[in-house]
RNA sequence: GCCCGAGUGGCGGAAUGGUAGACGCGCUGGACUCAAAAUCCUGUGUCCUUAAAAGACGUGCCGGUUCGAGCCCGGCCUCGGGCACCA
């Protein structure tokens, strides 16, 4: 019997199907654990190889743990809501969700090929009604939610309410919009109208005025995290910035508590660092500085983490969008402050970005004073000052701020420098450290001591007060688009109005156009009757992160229609122990769905404050592609040794028409018409092909289906050689050069158990050299899985393969066991060897073999001798001498003797176990 | 500009501070074969010399700690990734 990993793979894939090997259910008498990989959008093109490199580590480690007595839940789903089947919507008319379903459904075929141990039966889509109606829900308890800053806690808008009739705004520290003030009077007077817009002020999902990411290609406003470099993620089209009113979920009241709770986070480090920078934590100090227009006078409070340069503050710059930029523009700069508004406001996004080495501003008119040393300086108006953050307003410290230098040379502002000895006739000085001058009673101090005793200063004398400020901004929830979540809530009088829990899921209308109103309605206002006992419902749609943020908790239970999970469910799956997925998610929805998760545990539905607790980014596989050379404006390629002779273009050639960088010349030119009659200059009489690293996409022709892997070598190479590739946290590029080793290995392991027909297992017994193969093989994997070293586990495999076969050892003893450590690696020979050695039951479920170290310690050491510090020979001795004795005896040897000549010994050190070193003279 | 991470043969990559290059690919030569495929065996960092052995040099660069450094420390260089007027 030959390996043959086709029908292997077929036959087991269709039994662990039959027989649902890989339901999980709870079960008290074991601990659970819960493996979880990032679920995929299912896009048109389908899976690549790079696709499932996590997806196999993933399901390694989920095997490995069920060897080890786990519970495991490992479920897959698709993110299914999105922009790509809308956007194909659009052009074709097909409706998203067709295009959806043929998608899921190849994605289905290729996962299955891989042979993954996902309990299918928890498998949902976002766009499920049954699954989106808890999105709709979560959404409603967050309208329906304000948060506690002195309690840290999300709590029922009720409360907000009762504590506004009792005492007004008296006392309240929640996190909000705009500051507000009333009393309890003037709240029961206001209208409903006015009471609805007063709590949008508070409330955890709001609806407010905001600067959004306005993408007029795609129609829709985007998140942050949706755009990069002014261009839109999906798509890459310009994105400008423009006033909204957007639905937004107050992420920013969660600021402190996602970052403090990193630290408990089991993730690697430049994951959580870029998480700490994201939410951005800066602390400093609010001063208050007055500033007098005319002969009227404002205050203009300003947020600066450097309070102790305030001595060396010559102007004053507030962000063009600010409100106080018209309050504070003169009658003789209004016509200049105009059009330097004019100027900013039709800046794209992108352009900003592209000119930010460019320095523009204008004068107000105005004048503010330093509250230190009450000194007038001019308040300038600048698009390097941001309206979002802080208070839109700063004061300039050229001397130690470089955008403040950069600003200062431009406008020809004084330069004052405070710290004694700077150089500032370069550049600014921004460093924390020196001594600081020409600053009153901060001079000779320390910088280190001058931030805090300036800052207790400010506070002491009522100029101002410790702020703590963060760059994580509200996540804008609204999407001006078809195919996403519906928002529950309808006008009811202008007034914005929870649709009841009964009324969930609230589904989508049928519509004969995916785009936009021709006055720029999103496509849901097409809807005939897009209404609620009459009243208009809300038009646009949730964000692709609605779906994606609260997932990992509906598997624990899929299937119940009375909350997103049951608290028995919840209280024994708890978190996800193991959640593997790209860095791409970083600041979105792995941020995101922390806020969602601590939301829900703040009100009692989750039993965790963190959603994943360890947390692993698998690298990306790139493609390998290759490229053609065409001498420009002709059909004739050169190859690639020669190209440089020549005035070519280079053309990306599909690598199916290239082996070893070798042009296939015929299938060139039967692959485009326009190649038919291509001429080539060869070398050596070959065609050379050019390469190079890049994504693995299909404008690329480098991309190398899991499908064809599977077909020629099988899933279980497949797995394997992924794994072998290297380290899974790296990227690397996709190289089939290697695959076929591993095959060999699958088949040498094969041919342990059979030669042609003949069973080759005995029942003979292991010899200590057979035990020791194995147990070290135990010991490797065992050390190796739990540090997802998975690449060196499968080359333990290979040398312990070829060890065995060395000897000719078919030892049943020996073979069972190996054949459970293979199995997380390579499922399906494994399960068919498991049952040739006479199981019944599927081998993901054996246990895991006991490891026995004393069975793979030598008995002898290798000690490495060295004359001053160069090692000249080694030597094996027993390892239970001691260090006088190792001494005497690698002394006294022969070898030594020789390396001595007559040298004397200046001293002799020994490391056990390790190494002997003479120093000689 | 700021913050992470990484630099090891022809290639992918191994090495708790202790014989650098495991394992695999590729390449040499050989066995089996009429031949091919498959399989197996052999060699394979560089240089020098050689019949062989033995040497010398080798982990991006420069220094340091150590009996001993790919690994630890300091300073550079290069390449990836993230953030980017966040006051």
């Amino acid at each position: 019997m030959d390996y043959n990993f086709r029908e292997i793979e077929q036959k087991w894939q269709s039994r662990w199907a039959e027989a649902h090997t890989f339901k999980a259910v709870e079960d008290a008498s074991k601990p659970k654990f819960y493996v979880l990989d990032m679920f995929p959008y299912p896009s048109g093109a389908g899976l690549h190889v790079g696709h499932p490199l996590g997806y196999i580590a993933s399901d390694i480690y989920s095997r490995y743990k069920r060897l080890r007595g786990f519970n495991v839940l490992h479920p897959m789903g698709y993110d299914a809501f999105g922009l790509p089947a809308e956007q194909y919507a659009i052009q074709t008319g097909q409706h998203p969700e067709v295009t959806t379903d043929k998608n899921v459904a190849r994605y289905r075929q290729q996962l299955d090929r891989i042979g993954f141990s996902y309990d299918w039966e928890r498998s949902f889509r976002t766009c499920d009604p049954d699954y989106f109606k808890w999105t709709q829900w979560a959404f409603l308890q967050m309208f329906d939610s304000y948060y506690c800053n002195s309690c840290k806690s999300a709590r029922p808008i009720s409360e907000l309410v009762a504590a506004f009739e009792r005492q007004g705004t008296e006392g309240l520290d929640v996190a909000c919009g705009e500051p507000m003030q009333f009393t309890a009077e003037q709240w029961k007077a206001f209208t409903p109208k006015e009471k609805s817009d007063v709590l949008m002020n508070y409330r955890i999902a709001y609806q407010g005025e905001t600067a959004v990411n306005w993408c007029p290609g795609l129609g829709t406003v985007l998140a942050n995290d949706e755009v990069k470099d002014g261009l839109s993620v999906r798509g890459g089209f310009p994105v400008e910035q423009k006033k909204m009113t957007q639905w937004q979920l107050r992420v920013s009241a969660y600021a402190e508590r996602l970052l403090d709770s990193l630290d408990t986070l089991d993730w690697t480090d430049s994951l959580k660092e870029m998480q700490r920078n994201w939410i951005g934590k800066s602390q400093g100090t609010e001063v208050v500085f007055r500033v007098e227009t005319g002969a009227q006078t404002t205050d203009v409070t300003i947020f600066t983490t450097r309070v102790d340069t305030i001595f060396g503050v010559t102007f004053m710059v507030l962000a063009p969008e600010s409100e106080l930029t018209a309050r504070l523009t003169t009658p003789e700069q209004k016509d200049e402050v105009e059009a330097y508004l004019a100027y900013v406001a039709k800046k794209t996004e992108r352009e900003r970005i592209a000119e930010t080495k460019s320095v523009t501003g204008v004068f107000s008119g105005s004048w503010g004073i330093n509250p230190l040393t009450g000194e007038k300086v001019p308040v300038w108006i600048s698009e390097y000052v941001l309206a979002g953050y802080g208070t839109g307003a700063i004061m300039a410290v050229p001397a130690h701020d470089s955008r403040d230098y950069a600003f200062a040379r431009k406008f020809g502002l004084p330069i004052v420098p405070i710290i004694e000895g700077c150089d500032v006739s370069e550049q600014s000085f921004d460093a924390k450290e020196g001594k600081m001058c020409n600053s009153g009673f901060l001079n000779g101090m320390d910088v280190q001591e001058a931030i805090p005793a300036a800052m207790d200063y400010v506070e002491a004398h009522g100029l101002g007060h410790r702020k703590t400020n963060y760059r994580l901004r509200d996540a804008i929830f609204s999407r001006q688009r078809y195919w996403g979540e519906p928002f529950p809530i309808y006008y009811k009088d202008g007034i914005p109005t929870p649709l009841p829990e009964s009324a969930l899921p609230l589904t989508l209308p049928q519509i004969d156009e995916y785009r936009p109103t021709a006055d720029g309605q999103p496509p849901l206002a097409r809807a005939k009757d897009w209404t609620y006992e009459g009243y208009p419902l809300e038009t646009s749609t949730m964000p692709g992160f609605a779906g994606s943020s609260a997932y990992y908790l509906r598997y624990m239970d899929p299937h119940n229609d009375k909350a997103l999970v049951s608290p028995e469910a919840d209280q024994y799956w708890r978190n996800v122990d193991l959640y593997i997925g790209g860095t791409e998610h970083a600041t979105g929805h792995l941020i995101y769905s922390r806020f969602w998760n601590k939301f829900l545990f703040d009100l009692g539905y989750v039993c965790e404050d963190e959603p994943f607790r360890k947390l692993i980014n698998q690298g990306m596989i790139q493609g390998r592609s290759n490229f053609v050379y065409r001498l420009v404006g002709t059909q004739t390629f050169v190859s690639a040794g020669l190209k440089d002779q020549y005035q070519t273009q280079e053309i990306h050639v599909d690598i199916s028409l290239v082996r070893n960088d070798r042009l296939d010349l015929e299938g060139f030119r039967a692959w485009r018409p326009e190649f038919k009659d291509a001429e080539f200059i060869l070398e050596d009489g070959e065609y050379i092909c050019g390469w190079a690293v890049e994504k693995m996409s299909k404008s690329m022709y480098n991309v190398v289906n899991p499908d064809d892997i599977c077909d020629n070598y099988g899933a279980d190479t497949l797995r394997l050689y992924e794994m072998f590739l290297g380290p899974l946290e790296q990227s690397k590029p996709w190289d089939t050069k290697g695959i076929d080793g591993v095959h060999r290995f699958l088949r040498k392991f094969w041919r342990l158990f059979f030669d042609g027909d003949t069973c080759l297992v005995t029942d003979e017994a292991p010899t200590p050299e057979d035990l020791k193969t194995l147990h070290r093989l135990i010991g490797k994997e065992q050390a190796d899985i739990e540090n997802f070293s998975f690449n060196t586990t499968v080359s333990a495999f290979m040398i312990a393969v070829n060890d065995l076969t060395d000897r000719k050892v078919s030892k049943r003893a020996i073979l069972e066991p190996m054949v459970i450590l293979l199995s997380p690696f390579a499922p399906h020979i494994a399960e068919e060897l498991w049952h040739v050695l006479g199981h019944e039951d599927s081998v993901a479920f054996a246990q895991f073999p006991v490891y026995r170290e004393e069975l793979t310690v030598e008995n002898n050491c290798t000690y490495a001798v060295s004359f001053n510090g160069k090692t000249r020979f080694t030597v094996d001795l027993p390892k239970t001498l001691s260090r006088e004795a190792v001494q005497e005896t690698v002394l006294a040897s022969d070898q030594t003797q020789r390396y001595l000549e007559g040298k004397s010994i200046v001293k002799v050190i020994v490391v056990p176990g390790k190494i002997v070193n003479i120093v000689i003279k």
